[in-house]
DNA sequence: TAAAAATGATAGCAATACTATTATTTGGAA
DNA sequence: TTCCAAATAATAGTATTGCTATCATTTTTA
C-alpha cells in the first residue's frame, strides 16, 4: 500500500479541504484532467460537475472559484516537489550534488514519484507548465499574498536558494537564480512543445534530459 | 512633431487594424489603461466601450475577442522593442556592447522612448509584465501559432539570440538565453513588486538599475 | 438510531461574450 | 455640394458563465 501524502496548504485556499474527503479527491483528480483537456479558460465548475456526476453547488462548497482551485493544484505540486527535494537531498555529500539532485527533481519528479492515488502527476505537471503562471499573475496578488496563498512557492524557491547559498555563499542572487530555474524549467519546456523558435531544446524523446542538462549548465556557470 | 510608428502586425490578430483609425487609437490607448486598472480577467469589451463612450459592437469590429486584443498589445510592444534594439545597437562597436545595450533596452525602453501619441508606454509595460504570459499560455497556442500570431516575439528573441551568437559563437543556448532574459526581466520585476521573497531585487527607486545589473551579470556569466 | 454533516436537485439572477439588424453619422470623391 | 460608402451607434437578443439560495436526500459518526 502506497503512502498517501496530505499536505498542509494555506487555509484560505479552500472552503473545505478536498484532500480530506472522497468527493474532494475525485474533484481534484478530475479537475486536473479537465483543465488539461479544455485549457483553464475553457474550464468551468459546471463542466467539472458533469464530469464527476455532481453539481456546481457541491464544488462551490470546496472552492470559492476556479482561480483558487488552480492555485490549489499549483500549491499542491509545489509542496510535493518541496518535500521530495527535502528528502532526496538531505543526505547527499556536497552542496553541488544537492543542487544537481534538486534540478533533476524539478525536471523529472513527476515521472519518478507518485503524488497520490487519485491524481495523475504527469498531467498535473502539464497543467502546471501550461497554466501555472496564471495562478500568481492576477489583479488580486497583493491581497492573496497577504492571506499567505503563495507561501508554498516561496518556500520551494527558498529551499533551492538555500542550497545555492551553500554552493556559493557570496553569490548575489540566490533567490533570483532559484526562481529563474523553476520558471525556466516550465517556460523552456512549454516553448519546446509549442513555440520551438524560442528555445534551443528539440522536441524529442529525451527533451527532459536536454532540459536538465541546460538548467545544470545555467546553474553551474552562474556559480563559477 | 513626433514620428508616428505603425507596425505591421500579424493580420489574423485583428479584424480591422486599430492603428489606422482614430477610433482604433482610442480603443488601444484606453484598453491599456483599463486592463491595468481591472486586471485582464476583470476587463471586458463592455467596460471598455463605456470608457470610450462607444458600444461593444464597435469594438468587436476590430477584435474577435479580448484575448486577441491582449496579444495585439503584446505584439505591439515586442515589435517596438525589436525596432528599438535594431536601431540602437546597429552601429555599436562590439557584440558585447550590443548585448549590453539590448539588455538596457529590455529593462528601460518604456521610460526612454515613445511608442505613439495615444498609448502610455509605461502603463503598457506594466500590462506586459502583469498579463503578458497569458497572451501565449492558451489552449489554442498551436493553432494561433500556425496563423503566425507569435512571430513578433520570436523575431525579438531571435534578434537578441543573434547578438549572443556573435558574442560567443559556440554557445549552445542562444535562443534559450535570449528568451530567458526576456522572461526574467518581466518575472523578476513582477516578483520584486508583488512576491519579493522570490527575488533578491529590492523594491526601491533604482529597481530598474538593479534589474539591469542582474540581467547583465547573468548574461556575462553564461557567456564566459 | 438519531443527529449532524455532506451532497443533490432545482431555481434563479446578474454579468459575460458574443451576433444580428437597423439607424445614423462622417469623411471623401464626383 | 451633394451624394456614396464606410464607420459607428442603438437596440435587441441569446447561450453561457459565475455565482447564491433553498430545500430535500443521502451518508457518516457519535
Amino acid at each position: 500500500m502506497a503512502i498517501q501524502l496530505k499536505f498542509s496548504l494555506p487555509e484560505k485556499l479552500y472552503i473545505k479541504d478536498p484532500q480530506t474527503t472522497k468527493y474532494g479527491n475525485k474533484l481534484l483528480g478530475n479537475s486536473v484532467l479537465l483543465i488539461d483537456e479544455l485549457g483553464f479558460e475553457g474550464f468551468t465548475f459546471k463542466k467539472l460537475a458533469a464530469k464527476i456526476d455532481s453539481t456546481e453547488t457541491s464544488i462551490y462548497r470546496y472552492f470559492e472559484n476556479k482561480h483558487l482551485l488552480l492555485l490549489f493544484l499549483n500549491c499542491w505540486y509545489w509542496e510535493w516537489l518541496n518535500y521530495l527535494i527535502e528528502v532526496e537531498t538531505k543526505n547527499l555529500p556536497s552542496p553541488q550534488v544537492r543542487l544537481e539532485r534538486a534540478i533533476h527533481l524539478i525536471v523529472n519528479a513527476h515521472h519518478e514519484f507518485t503524488l497520490t492515488a487519485y491524481v495523475d502527476e504527469v498531467i498535473l505537471h502539464k497543467v502546471v507548465v501550461m497554466e501555472g503562471t496564471k495562478s500568481y499573475h492576477i489583479h488580486s496578488v497583493d491581497n492573496e499574498n497577504k492571506d499567505g496563498l503563495f507561501v508554498c512557492y516561496k518556500e520551494l524557491v527558498e529551499r533551492v536558494a538555500a542550497i545555492i547559498e551553500l554552493v556559493q555563499p557570496d553569490f548575489e542572487y540566490p533567490r533570483g537564480l532559484s526562481s529563474t530555474l523553476f520558471e525556466m524549467a516550465n517556460h523552456q519546456l512549454y516553448f519546446a512543445r509549442h513555440l520551438p523558435r524560442l528555445t534551443d531544446l528539440k522536441r524529442k524523446d529525451d527533451l527532459k534530459v536536454e532540459l536538465e542538462k541546460m538548467l545544470l549548465i545555467f546553474a553551474k556557470k552562474m556559480l563559477i
